[in-house]
DNA sequence: TGGCGAATTAGACAAAGTCCAGGTATTAAC
DNA sequence: GTTAATACCTGGACTTTGTCTAATTCGCCA
């Protein structure tokens, strides 16, 4: 899916963020593509025609869309964070192998049994990771 | 709990792990506490007394307790990777604030509605983590 | 047009982890 | 005991991801 500029400014104005041309670029590569994208990645497909975009201004921007709850981040890999912008609940299916990280849709899932928090703490998210590899031949 | 050196070394023999003298106090700090440690924290604590250990044996011993399964990783936060010497299927509870690891047992726990594999897959892991923080004052 | 605050930038910096070439132990064989 | 073979360990250079800072630039509005 594709997004117009003007519904990207939309979108941003309405999580109160200022709709400059570095961020409606970094948003258009995020919701246009859907994917679980890594900050080295962003900076490469944004700058991809011609340089536009700093690297000090991909991860202040991709900060600023995650505290903003615009996007979310998926910590899979020690290696580097993948941001996603999809933030309706779901979980993620990782291959180990390959890096590729998928969705597993949250309302095909069920857990029961989570622990009690402490009173004075809240659940901030609950991600689940099903890990896997190829099969041994 | 504590470990006697016979108990550390057959304990790493049943894995097929050299046991030599930087390998036992790695063991020893990791199976003595039953924390999950950073591996910056670990090469502190083997070289609290008198320095043992170098840097890269650390990572080095890390990594090989993990790929011969007497260690897991536990990967909730993106700047470094805590170790886990509890390798029985459990979950793990993170304080975003605090970056405390508390164990949740997985025979508490029944999640349900995990999608199948492509069948050349096998599942590796499955990680469940409840981030949470303190409730605003 | 000029001025102001917000945003962007280059590049230095930091921290976690890896790599390599050389040195040290341990074992085994003589 | 020496020697040889192998496995292990080490300092330090290096890589990668991400942050910080001080200076510049942008965009807006009077």
């Amino acid at each position: 899916m594709s997004y117009s500029r003007d519904a990207l400014i939309s979108l941003l104005q309405r999580h109160d963020i200022g709709p400059t041309h570095q961020r409606l670029e970094i948003a258009q590569v995020l919701f246009s593509r859907g994917e679980h994208l890594a900050a080295e990645q962003i900076l490469a497909l944004v700058n991809e025609h011609r340089a536009e975009t700093s690297k000090a201004t991909v991860y202040n921007t991709l900060n600023l869309f995650r505290d903003r709850g615009l996007i979310r981040e998926v910590i899979v890999d020690p290696k580097r964070v993948f941001y996603d912008p999809n933030t309706q609940p779901h979980h993620h299916l990782y291959n180990v192998d390959s890096g590729e990280i998928t969705d597993i849709p949250a309302d095909d899932l069920v857990v029961s049994g989570l622990p009690e928090l402490p009173p004075d703490m809240v659940t901030t998210g609950v991600d689940i990771i099903v890990r896997m590899r190829a099969r041994q031949p």
